[in-house]
Order: structure tokens, then sequence, then C-alpha cells
DNA sequence: CGGAGACCATACGGCAGCGTATCGATTCGC
DNA sequence: GCGAATCGATACGCTGCCGTATGGTCTCCG
């Protein structure tokens, strides 16, 4: 299963979990190098430097997210109800705690770096428009709408930055009347 | 004006204003003695280490943010539907961008260091309580009020993540929108 | 089998940050 | 006014990180 060689694509992955794990500022060649037990005579075989490391990260995790709202809002066959209850259930609780990872140290990152905050700012764009389409998709007009998705996203990130641990036993439950008011049954 | 002399609050102000800038990871004493235009020799007359820095920013953060929502929300003769848009008005759009930046990088920090952690959980606890015992006084169930005090604050929060160059000209109308959602005019 | 290229190790210089040690300057109590 | 306490400057060693230079070891291919 391990490759004997590492490429491109070994250092950005691990680069990655760097950035989950502790931000921008731990993706650092010498620790990368220290994860995938090499020294950084491989780095900086297949990468410039780290400008070069980071700038392949924006680029990938913009193509890659821009995909997949694309794909997780085209409904086949699913109501518009029923998709944005799917886009919810993706970044809610526990479901992914990775991918939240990264949604939060990209947007830290993007509030210090504007190469990191241009792209933030393409992906958001993204996803409000297929958003808000959801919910133009349940019968409001296009301010409402926009409106709705703007919520719906800030909750989504808001809700990886509330201390979990302030009231552990009440947070499903809310979640689940949160639910109910961000994408309402019947409009 | 200036002070002539230095004190812990002039070293715990300018680590305030280095962490809403650069996050944790930019409170170092040299950066902040440049800033304070001394040398690192009046730091380490005024803390032990970093860490008692930190720790101080930690604690003061706490309490100050405690007080501030108790007084936030102790409302004389205002209704609880006002006190919720006076709440929201203190955190919504460019009113308060230090306080914002300050409270994203306390929520950074807390990604991964559980001191950090555990401070902001009781900040969260405890404003959590506030809020959602003033959407009881809206005449909501605890588990209702809990539940919007969550989607509240989760919005609150949110919101300083979202890219504000994705679409500015249509956030302010769509925050508009979003607070007559948050808090309902009539339940 | 032998050379070329892919991949990584080793070793170095340089910088920035932490913390310590020591000494200088200013202020305040008495 | 004098000594002590307060406050800050200077200088040092140490560590962690970046980037470079150079050499070593495979593998593939002719």
């Amino acid at each position: 299963m391990e490759a004997k060689t590492l490429n491109r694509e070994s250092w950005l992955s691990a680069a990655f979990s760097a950035l989950a794990e502790g931000g921008v500022e731990q993706v650092r060649v010498e620790l990368l190098a220290k994860r995938l037990k090499v020294t950084k005579g491989s780095f900086y075989w297949h990468f410039r430097d780290r400008m070069e490391l980071v700038e392949a990260m924006l680029e990938g995790w913009k193509t890659g997210r821009i995909e997949a709202i694309k794909a997780q809002t085209r409904l086949d066959g699913r109501t518009p109800a029923e998709g944005l209850r799917y886009v919810l259930s993706l970044y809610g609780g526990s479901s992914n705690p990775r991918g939240i990872a990264i949604e939060l140290a990209m947007r830290d990152w993007a509030r210090r770096d504007p190469r990191a905050s241009e792209i933030v700012a393409e992906v958001d764009r993204e996803r409000l428009r297929c958003v808000s389409d959801l919910f133009a998709g349940l019968g409001l007009d296009p301010d409402d709408a926009f409106a709705r998705a703007y919520l719906f996203y800030s909750f989504i990130f808001g809700e990886g930055l509330l201390a979990r641990s302030a009231a552990p036993d009440r947070f499903e439950k809310a979640r689940d009347i949160c639910g109910k008011v961000l994408v309402p049954e019947g409009v």
C-alpha cells in the first residue's frame, strides 16, 4: 500500500493535515518531512520552496471545493429542501471533522493573507450562488434566497466555532431545531 | 497622554492587538516590544515568560466577555426582542472589527489549545445562557430558546468568517433579513 | 552492464524568536 | 540627597525553521 516514493500529492496531503490541525503556521517543510518520515531534501525536489506548496494548496482547495458544491447541489430527483438538508448534513455535527477543520483553518488564514482571502471569496461566491439557487427553488425571491443562503453558511461555519463543550448534551437537539429554521418545511 | 513607563496592561493591550491582527502566533515578545518601542528587557520585568502573558490574556478575556454579555442582556425597560437586536448589532457588520477579530482569533486559538478551549467554552456557556433567557422571554420553551441562541451565536461568529468580498453589495440587505429571521417579530 | 535521471540524505549558513544575565537610568521613600 | 526599588537596554546562547549545495542510492532502459 505504501508507495515507495513520494510525490507532490503526498506532500499536499500532509500539508492539509497540518493545516487542519494547526493552521497555516504549522505547514512547515521540516515538520511535514518528519511526518512523512523523510528529510526535506525530498520536499525541495518536488517543490521550489514553501510558497509553491502553499499556493498549490490554495489552488487545489479552490477547485476541489467548487467542484464539490456543484455536485452536492445538483439535485437529481431530489427536492430543493432535501438538497439543502443534505448539504447541511455534510458539515453538521461531527460528520466531517477534517473537512470542517480545513475550512476553519482556511478562513483564519484568509483573515491575514490576501491570496487566501481571494480564494475563499471565490469559493464562497460559488457556494452562495448554488445554495441560494436551492432556496429560490423553494419559491423565495432572489433577495430572500440570498439572505437565506447567507444565514445558512454563516450557521454552518459558526457552528464549528462554538465551543462544543459549552453544553454538549443540548447541541444535538438544538441542531435539529436549527435545521428546521434554516430550511423551512413549507414556504 | 503617553505614560512614561509601561505596565502589565500596556503589554496586554499590545498583545490583544497582535492577537486580533495575526492570531496567537503573532503575540511574540520581541514583536510586541518593537510595537511598544522598547526592548524585551521590559517585558521580562512585567512577566515571567510568554506563557504568563498568554494566560493573563485568557483570564482577562474571559472575565471581560462574561461581564459584557451580562451587561448587554440586562434589559432595563427594553423588551427581549429589542435586547436581542441590540446584541446582534454589537457584532454585526463592521461595527466592532477589533472585537470580532479578537473573537475569531480566540476561537482559532481554542481549536488547538485546551486552555483556550476551556476559556471559550466558559464564555460560550454564559452567552448561550443569557441569550436563550432572552428568547425564553419571547415565549419560547427552553429547548427552542436554546436552539435559537445556538443559531444566533453561530450566525454571529459565522458571519465574521464568510468572505465579505464574495458579494459586498448584497450583504447588508441579507443581514437585515437574517435579523428578522433570527429574532422573530411576533412569536 | 553502464549511464542517466528520479528521489532522498547530509550538511551547512542564515535568520528569528525565547529566555537569561548583567548593567544603566530613573523615581520614590525616608 | 541617598539608597533601594522600579524599569529598561545590551548582549549572549539556544532552538527551530528556511533554503542551498552536494553527494548517495535506487530504477529503468538501451
